[in-house]
DNA sequence: ACTTCCGAGCTT
DNA sequence: CCTAAAGCTCGGAAGT
């Protein structure tokens, strides 16, 4: 059974149940559907299909209802749009619904227009989008039916439907995810910011051990006043003192020798912790112990979620010890060890890869592999790594375009794999991962660039650079369907108390009650069973060790 | 005064 | 350290 629920431009909501009468009244108020919502979602366990999980989901969650399905229908407008070639139009449901009854776009999704993708906010003037007597859920209705249709017109629906129900349910925890926290302590980051840099200090100023260390640079270069946070600045600082620097970047100043040094990449790195990571964040974004960022869904092309506000993907490993259970919780902390070049040897169908993959450390037999006969070592091992990465990225500097050969003559499959994808990027063709998310098309100016007479040079280059970008992205993008299968999967399998509080890629942290945590790790290795099977198949030979820490706090992880 | 760009650094 | 991709955020400077 499908419930539909789609919010009108008045705030309150338009509901129709197909395959089976839910007793809901057509239109309702949000107070009625969240009282509603739950009834339904105990009796029946409906899929629900929204408009957007993203919008929708958050009133129900405020209300304690948690659904187990879905369908949204913004995320999977997206997946189909670009599988057909049309990353350039609108994913919201008025766009949707005049593509799938042939009328003209509504006015807000004209190409260009600044909210492509913006839903109508809550009282918006311009209405939903739709035509005037069509009520929200019926056009999701009209919407869901076309999109099942486009889904079993492809090549490989069953992936397609997978990946659909995938992104949805990953959708639903990002939600969760916001809506329950990370667990953080703002007590354990504001002493360690106040060890670093000294007592707190009103924003705008400069911490003391900051201020101490200007003074010491300052010094450094004779006494002349320069603006440390401007790296043109220190360039010039340094040419003033006879030495020539490309840059003011960190590992640029670590090679050279001036008393400046030492203190000024101090400096950096506190000055980085304090304007990224200070109190200034710490009272932004952290209340009442929890961190709670908004994940966006399908926020890079390749399937990867991005985030908005408080940064929370790029959060410095020295803070990870602010990450800490509640007492009588544990986390548990797991990624996916070496998941790219695994997702390769399954994509390629390498079955000597395969072999390497069933090794936890997936480097040290590749290197075992590619330098038979040799006792592997740190080095061999890096060698070896650098040989896959260049093969996943397109790299070519230093020694790795002759591991590259080397490798290319031990796994042909896997290697042969990724130059088709960057061959067909060279050409301008689109790329799709396992599951069928699509790569972009290039840009006009791409194809003006290559296709023309102008530069040769500038245009074997771009070629290249979009080439790289294809033989990556079926990795990174096939990656994501795994671990959108993985999300879908555990939440699914979560013992109640238990709760998704952050993914980040290829890891996932569970904040569980203490004497769930063991069983939340037999779920993760049960998820991680039933993905790859998903995925690749229940004959797929490769190895996806998926190792997992039960933990007081995030740091202890690793 | 406002917006846009750039360099930098953080994560995967 | 490097090899590559991308995204987020900051501070300062340049442009409007």
């Amino acid at each position: 059974m499908e419930v539909i629920v789609a919010r009108e431009p008045d705030g309150g909501y338009t509901v129709r149940a197909l395959g089976g009468d839910a007793g809901l009244p057509p239109r309702l108020g949000e107070a009625e559907l969240v009282r509603h919502a739950a009834r339904v979602e105990a009796e029946l366990r409906p899929r629900w299909v929204f408009a957007a999980v993203e919008h929708d989901y958050p009133a129900l969650l405020g209300g304690g209802v948690r659904v187990r399905r879905c369908h949204d229908l913004s995320l999977v407008e997206g997946i189909l749009l670009a599988y057909e070639g049309r990353h350039d139009q609108a994913r919201w449901l008025a766009a949707a619904y005049a593509r799938a009854r042939g009328l003209e776009p509504p006015a807000e999704a004209g190409p260009g227009h600044p909210d492509l993708d913006e839903q109508p906010t809550l009282f918006d003037p311009r209405g939903s989008g739709l035509p005037a007597g069509v009520a929200a859920a019926e056009a999701a209705e009209v919407v869901y039916a076309e999109q099942r249709r486009r889904i079993e017109r492809l090549p490989h629906p069953a992936r397609l439907r997978l990946l659909a129900a995938a992104e949805s349910a990953s959708a639903l925890a990002a939600a969760e995810m916001s809506a329950d926290g990370l667990p953080w302590r703002a007590d354990v980051h504001d002493a360690l910011l106040t060890e670093l840099l000294g007592p707190r200090v009103p924003t705008g100023q400069r911490p003391r051990r900051l201020a101490e260390l200007a003074e010491r640079i300052q010094q450094a270069f004779g006494g002349r006043p320069l603006t440390l946070d401007h790296p043109g600045s220190i360039v010039r600082a340094f040419g003033r003192a006879g030495i020539t620097v490309p840059s003011a970047r960190a590992h640029v100043l670590r090679g050279i020798d001036h008393p400046a040094v030492a203190p000024l990449l101090e400096y950096k790195e506190l000055a980085r912790l304090h304007s990224a990571h200070g109190w200034t964040w710490l009272d932004q974004w952290v209340h009442g112990n929890r961190f709670r960022p908004v994940f966006v869904v399908g926020g890079v092309v390749s399937g990867r979620w991005a985030s908005r506000g408080g940064a929370a993907l790029q959060i410095p490993r020295m803070l990870r010890a602010c990450v800490t259970a509640d007492p009588g919780w544990k986390l548990v902390v797991s990624d996916a060890a070496q998941l790219e070049p695994r997702v390769l040897a399954a994509l390629a169908g390498d079955r000597r890869l395969a072999e390497v993959s069933a090794s936890a450390d997936l480097y040290t037999s590749l290197a075992e592999a590619m330098f038979p006969g040799v006792p592997v070592d740190a080095a061999n091992r890096g060698r070896a790594k650098i040989a896959m990465l260049s093969a996943m990225y397109g790299g070519t500097a230093g020694e790795a375009a002759s591991l590259l050969a080397l490798l290319r003559q031990r796994f042909p499959t896997a290697a042969s794999y990724v130059e088709r994808a960057a061959l067909a990027g060279e050409r301008g063709e689109m790329v799709r991962s396992r599951l069928g998310r699509t790569s972009p098309p290039p840009s006009a100016a791409w194809r003006a660039l290559t296709g023309g007479t102008a530069n040769e040079d500038q245009a074997r280059r771009a070629a290249r650079d979009w080439g790289r970008f294809t033989r990556n992205f079926v990795v990174q993008a096939s990656a994501a369907d795994w671990t959108a299968v993985l999300l879908a999967t555990l939440r699914q399998r979560l013992p109640a108390p238990a709760h998704l509080v952050f993914f980040q890629h290829d890891e996932v942290l569970v904040h569980t009650l203490a004497e769930l945590a063991d069983e939340v790790v037999a779920c993760l290795a049960a998820a991680v069973h039933d993905t790859t099977t998903l995925v690749f198949g229940s004959a797929c030979p490769v190895r996806f060790p998926m190792p997992a820490a039960i933990v007081d706090r995030y740091a202890d992880a690793k």
